[in-house]
DNA sequence: TTTATTAATGCAACAAAATTGCAATTAAAA
DNA sequence: TTTTAATTGCAATTTTGTTGCATTAATAAA
């Protein structure tokens, strides 16, 4: 168990995150950091903001995985994420639309640890 | 528009995918053709058979596409992935639930094209 | 404020995953 | 059988993500 230090490059990257009204790739953080960091630390920060429940991880319909802070959460002491996310085809753009939570009910002898909801589609922007 | 030919590769990957009781990712289907075609023709034809609607692409929670066929899918000639996938964390089988349909209402503007719906946990097979 | 501890970073190297261009091959129509 | 162009193999390249290690710097303790 380590403890954890707040960083000029975490504080900035966190900062990029919540501003954003979209998930955002490690390749999009990286592309905004504007040279305050090398690389890797885009990749090690995301992690332990991960861990330390700052933000979320969204696998896109792409594979790629984005990161979120969700409001929903990062108000909260509660890190929820069953909620539906939206990929939009036109605008690449992933969102979370945290009041679209889902009901599922799974077949007996299965155990539910984690939910990845993502509709993709059409947003309202580009529709 | 291109007219699709019927090729040695294509056949034995479609079958591949067929015969698995579970998702196969692009990898998971080069170690199986056993040197029948390259690694580049496996990206190829998966693509492919995607777009012929013969599979569909799961990603899987971590990120990784897999590709299925789902009975619901190639016996009719509708094409529906609208239901669940599982993702087991012990044995990290990938399967389609289904049966598991999920209703989705999203607010106006939204115009759903696909839905990508996993749930990670522990299968009846694991727990 | 200064010192000590160790978390965090940068850099280079590496590994894995996926894509592209192009000449050669081959499925299928004519 | 001949023709057409879809498909393939191979090499090269790009993108994405990881690892080791010496250096830097955040934070607690003196």
């Amino acid at each position: 168990m380590t403890i954890p230090r707040n960083t000029r490059a975490k504080e900035r990257i966190l900062e990029i995150i919540l501003a954003s009204d979209r998930a955002l790739s490690q390749s999009d953080v990286f592309g905004q950091v504007d040279g305050l960091c090398d690389r890797v630390t885009v990749y090690r920060v995301l992690d332990r903001l991960v861990s330390e429940k700052k933000i979320h991880k969204i696998v896109n319909v792409d594979g790629i995985i984005n990161y979120a802070g969700c409001s929903s959460c990062d108000t909260a002491n509660l890190h929820q994420h069953d909620h539906l996310h939206f990929s939009c085809v036109r605008c690449k753009k992933l969102s979370c639309l945290e009041n679209h939570h889902v009901n599922v009910t799974l077949p007996l002898g299965y155990a539910v640890q984690e939910l990845f909801l993502t509709i993709s589609g059409i947003c309202p922007s580009c529709g």
